[in-house]
DNA sequence: TAAGTAAATTAGTTATATCTAACAATTTTA
DNA sequence: TAAAATTGTTAGATATAACTAATTTACTTA
């Protein structure tokens, strides 16, 4: 854990985290069609995990992620998550935008701010009676803001 | 406006808005130091950004922004202002921190999102009643929270 | 088991963004 | 006004991360 590694490696340490999770390994292939790039890339991004033991890379067999990659991508997905989380239940951005979002995002919002995030979202979920009420002023809020907006803090 | 550019040159562009909105212009040497990067980078990105008609820019001259980058660094500096606002005023991030992430936001986070940040923030601010009833109780939250905390979504 | 196919890798290229070191232009000052 | 200091530019190197094209490995099946 705590190893400095790109923001590219980590997107690809969380796509190796979450098939190992489906299948118990991850395969290039599959690996480069969930992100989207191509094999020749993915072969790269492996070499350079492995370097960092993050994960246990051995030509032609499939990945498995060391316990330092482990815990690694745990971070990064429960940044993920929480994130994503905040976005679409309180911001209510819609499900894919906030994905991307969130992936952006976990690389460089440190565990305490993600967890100002968390409890801010727990928060607002901790008072039922507020939530509902809270999400339709918010939504009325935000549409009638739409248009007429401009830089809250604007004003000198 | 709307010009696709990377976030490094968004970056320069909002350096330069900024010590226009100061002096009146920019000069290379300022920006290196507001950057922290080496002046022939500086020169470099210059060129893009006169390439992309967002700046004037002659040799050994102040620079100046285009109508189009001064439009475009506008975009910039609403998305940096609103997002670092929603970090300090309501999850309590501190001033740097809140900076430095908005700075990292304002490449992805678009329009809408955008907004939806701002009318949240304003929609808080508009309960003075609950204001500061719930920045207290966020806070109080957020403590009571640390150490203990997991994943919110982890219950599969 | 040899041939064919799919999967994975290697090598080489491109683009971005940074750096250092050397050089050119401009400004300051003695 | 000539020398020194500052400011700005050029050229060349390095690193990351993607790509294409060609090659190698592993698996299947006839």
């Amino acid at each position: 854990m705590n190893v400095e590694i790109s923001a590219s490696l980590e997107n690809y340490l969380e796509v190796i985290a979450k098939l190992s999770k489906e299948d118990g390994y991850a395969l290039s292939n599959d690996i480069a069609d969930k992100m989207e790039v191509k094999r020749s890339s993915v072969t790269v991004a492996l070499r350079n995990l492995a370097e960092l033991d993050l994960i246990i890379y051995k030509k032609y067999k499939p990945i498995t992620l060391t316990e330092k990659g482990k815990k690694c991508s745990e971070q990064i997905i429960y940044k993920h998550k929480n994130i994503k989380l905040f976005l679409t239940d309180l911001l209510g951005v819609n499900e894919d935008k906030a994905d991307d979002i969130a992936c952006k995002m976990e690389h460089f919002i440190g565990k305490e701010v993600t967890d100002r995030f968390v409890a801010f979202t727990k928060y607002i979920k901790s008072c039922p009676k507020n939530e509902q009420v809270w999400k339709d002023k918010f939504e009325e809020f935000y549409r009638e803001g739409i248009d007429t907006r401009v830089c809250i803090s604007n004003k000198k």
